[in-house]
Order: structure tokens, then sequence, then C-alpha cells
DNA sequence: CGGCGCTACGTCCGTC
DNA sequence: GACGGACGTAGCGCCG
């Protein structure tokens, strides 16, 4: 026997239904995790027909996220490839 | 002066202050989002601490999403081309 | 009868075949594509290997895409929208 | 001094020579990927131009791709646990 | 730290 | 010709 058999098959009558359990909470979580991107999708539409551009939007928020400290080391490290690119 | 200048800098005293307004609603939304796929992940490992194999289960997630999108796709040119392609 | 019917299941002879010829010429390129994307990741392995940063080494490469006008132009929107967060 | 200066700064004169070679030589495989994009491209438009659905055919393309993927698979655990879900 | 799956972004196509 | 939607691709983060 297989050593998962137990847990799926298994010697509890109830296996099979904890892992439909399992299952079934995920697929409600996944389903809200969907639904609020879909929101944030709209709030972007909703900026858009204001006139805000959204790659710069997502741009800015995407940058937030960064503390300042980290943000800076990547701008002189990208400073530096840069400039030994110039001819 | 570019398109967007008057969006932000703006004629309106709120120009500012509508752009942080999305940025703050969009970024409220990101954490709800987040702690939702903390959750996520918590149901992943407690599966796991009772013997779950979370990368079949994660396939298994994935799989019905899959076979629900394609149910409800219309099928019938498709069939017609697939069956061509049969040798 | 439908309007596709005759190209796939067709009157002429060949139908099944021309479609089949479509199919596989595009397979075969991408395939051919497939691997040149396979030879650009070992590049960044190696370079990586060497001690070069892959992060900053690929933003290297898609600011050189975009023409330095645009990117200025980006640039300054980003700038705007910034500093408009500033509380 | 960062970690990184002595690899694009570097004690070796060819430092910044050898970051330029990197990013030459994954900017042509690119070229040659964006090519042969083309060329796919190039091909579906032929077949439009011929009477087939383009949509259809991607999906064609697509689900024969899934297809040879899936046969690869092992599939014995992930039947298991699919059909404890089987109501 | 290397591989893989998920997310997100840019691009392309069909529509109005 | 612009817009929105869909797809494929690339970047990122998690898991092993």
């Amino acid at each position: 026997m297989s050593k998962s058999d137990d847990l799926v098959g298994g010697t509890g009558p109830n296996s099979a239904a904890r892992l439909k359990s399992f299952v079934e909470r995920i697929e409600k979580l996944e389903e809200e995790k969907a639904a609020i991107a879909g929101d944030i999708k709209d709030i972007y539409t909703e900026a858009k027909s204001i006139g805000y551009d959204t790659a710069t939007l997502r741009r800015v928020i995407r940058e937030r996220k960064k503390d300042s400290a980290d943000r800076e080391e990547q701008e002189s490290l990208f400073d530096t490839y840069w400039a030994a690119l110039a001819d």
C-alpha cells in the first residue's frame, strides 16, 4: 500500500470528506481573492477614465511597496550598469 | 505641458488628493488580497501537516479551475479542426 | 452548412492536409522560439554565476528597448505622480 | 563600495566590456526571437486569408501543447485525490 | 539556491 | 482609430 492511500481512501470513514473540505475551503478563498482583484481592476479603469495613466499608476503602487533603502540601492546598481554600457 | 499635468498638479485644488485616494483604495484592497493569500497558504500548511501532498493538492485545485472554464466553451468549430488533424 | 465546413471537411481533397500544414509550420517555429528563449535564459544564468545581478540586467535590457524620448516622458510622469503623493 | 562595483567598474580593464557583451548577446537573441514571432504571425495571417478562423487555430495549437505536456505527467497520486473528490 | 507556479504586465486582436 | 478583452510572456515569490 502506498504511503498516501490511508489519507485519501483511508481507514477513517471521513478521509475523502476531509480532502474535499480542504479543497472547498481553498476554492472559496480563491474566489474571494479573485473578487478583490476584480475590484482593483475596476479602480484602475475608473482612474483611467478620469485621465490617469494606469501604467504609471501601477508603477507608483509597486514602488511604494519597496522601502526607500532598497529602492535607492536598486537605482544605483542600475545606474552603474547603465553607465558601463555607454560607448 | 503634457496632457496629464492638469490632473495631478491641476487647476482643481484636489487633484493630488484625488490621486492619493486612488492609490490608497488600491493599496487597501491589495492588503486584503494578500491577507486572503496568506489564509490559503495556511490551509495548505495544515493539509500538509496531516499528510497530504501539497503539490498534488494544488494541482487538483488548478485542474478543477480549468475544467469549469472549459465547460463554458463553444466546442463545435474547435472539434471540426481537431478532427481534421487526426491522422 | 456552416461557412467553414468547406475549408476543413472540404470539397477539395486536401483541406485537412492544408490545415495540418499550417499547424505544423506554426509548431515548428514555436519550437525554435522556445529554443532561443532557452538560450537567453542560459546567458542570464552565466551572467549570474559571474556575479551580475540578473534583475538589474533584465531591467537594463528592458529600458534599452524604449527610446530615450519615451523613457524620459515616463520618468517625468512618474515623478509627477510620486511628488503628488508626498504628504 | 558596494559588492558589485568591481564587476562593472572593475579591477580588470574589461569589466564594462564584459557586461556589454552579455547585453548584446541577449539583445541579439531577442531579435531572433522576435523575428520568429513575426513569422508565426504571418502564418496566421495567411491562414486567415484563406478562410480559417485564427482564434480556433490558435486554440488548437494551444491544446496540442497542453496535451503533450499532460501525457508526460505522473498521474497516479493525482488520480487518487481526484477520485476522492467525485461526489 | 534552483525550479516551478502564480501573478501581472504588455501585446495583439476583434469591436464599435 | 480607440477601446476593451484575451492571450502569451516575463517577473516574482514560494517551496523543496
